[in-house]
DNA sequence: AACTGAAGTGGAACGTGTTCCTATTTTAGA
DNA sequence: TCTAAAATAGGAACACGTTCCACTTCAGTT
């Protein structure tokens, strides 16, 4: 068992040893972001994704075991990244309420501003099977985390299964309101106002 | 210009003149039903839907353009069944969160007791693009009046928006939980918990 | 009863995700 | 330095959603 839980899934960064590895691994996800920024979800097509970061169809497969996994991989990766920009800046906002729904909506504007990223990776999110289990699993981890910590900035805040609990459901509802934009249900004002009315009823302090 | 809005979409009951027609309809439904119910979302193939449903493949694409167009109206059918059944029976429990919890846990168990079924509905439901933002729409509507109609069984109470607003809130995160189950990220148990957690956040009357 | 357009049949064909195979290159260890 | 194993390249082949076409059947009109 020298090979972690990743091993039926997508080869995570850690797991590889070489420099051209990671390097070809980045080119991978790299080439996904850009046909999915481009053309959304269908644009996203192995065949293009392989030959964009110059890499055997084969090789692609090896990384990635199916398109989904480079998806929410690819998300993944995005999502680590808005996380420490957000970890750095400070959080604008006096009431609890107010942090994560600014937070929320700064974060939605960015997606919003890509469309057609916005569109595959929440796709590929939304219609991940038990076989991506672990990726999804960390993205959720990363929102929750990422919610609690702007719901207490503080460090020192010990959170109760209630703060987590809150935390689980804005997200729930974040997601939804991303998929009712993305489908075309909802406009973005829409999408933000459904964040705002949901965070203000659950978040009454 | 005779064929009014599903034009683009399904053809729905209402849109199909001979009886013959309602019944193919019926009978390509009812196929879906079962193989999805046997095998979940990846054995409700076209041909298999066409063969079993005794139908030509041009014709299954004439009645639903898509896989998940044919996957979304069948979670449509099933869904209004449900609300018929629900509409039935009186809702007990004493106070507003009680009733939601008990309709909502009901109606998971029910899902639940055909996982294959579940999976592929809820798939296909997240699944869906623009194109099939008229189905998801009814089907979401459809979600969010039953469970207003059970925060407040009286038929004379006057909804405001907030009442709207929860009832949409608690949907997301009935789907949310639905998604974790499907997808093997939570347990039967662990998804009634998280639906329990969010209507008593919601309604703390 | 014959005519006409819509609906249905049967099946070929195409695109894209996925799998698989062989030859070549790279890497690690002796 | 040499060699075996692992990784990659290149690409054929397969599966299933979707499209398309030629033909037949059906329903309504004259």
């Amino acid at each position: 068992m020298g090979v972690p839980v990743s091993s039926a899934n997508s080869l995570a960064v850690e797991d590889l040893g070489s420099a051209a590895q990671r390097d070809r691994r980045k080119r991978i996800l790299d080439a996904t972001i850009a046909l999915a920024s481009q053309g959304g979800f269908d644009a996203v097509q192995m065949r293009s994704v392989a030959e964009k970061a110059d890499v055997a169809l084969g090789t692609l497969y090896r990384y990635f075991p199916s398109k989904i996994h480079l998806l929410v991989s690819a998300l993944q990766r995005e999502f680590e990244r808005t996380e420490s920009t957000l970890r750095e800046r400070p959080i604008d906002g006096d009431t609890t309420a107010d942090r994560v729904i600014n937070v929320l909506k700064r974060t939605t504007r960015g997606m919003q501003s890509d469309p057609q990223l916005t569109e595959a990776l929440t796709r590929a999110f939304m219609f991940a099977d038990a076989s991506v289990a672990a990726e999804i699993h960390q993205v959720g981890m990363l929102l929750t985390s990422m919610l609690t910590r702007v719901m207490y900035p503080e460090g020192d805040h010990r959170l109760t299964e209630e703060d987590v609990a809150i935390a689980r459901v804005i997200g729930d509802v974040w997601l939804s309101a991303l998929v009712g934009w993305v489908t075309g249900r909802s406009s973005a004002a829409e999408t933000g106002q459904q964040i705002e009315v949901a965070v203000k009823l659950l978040l009454r302090d």
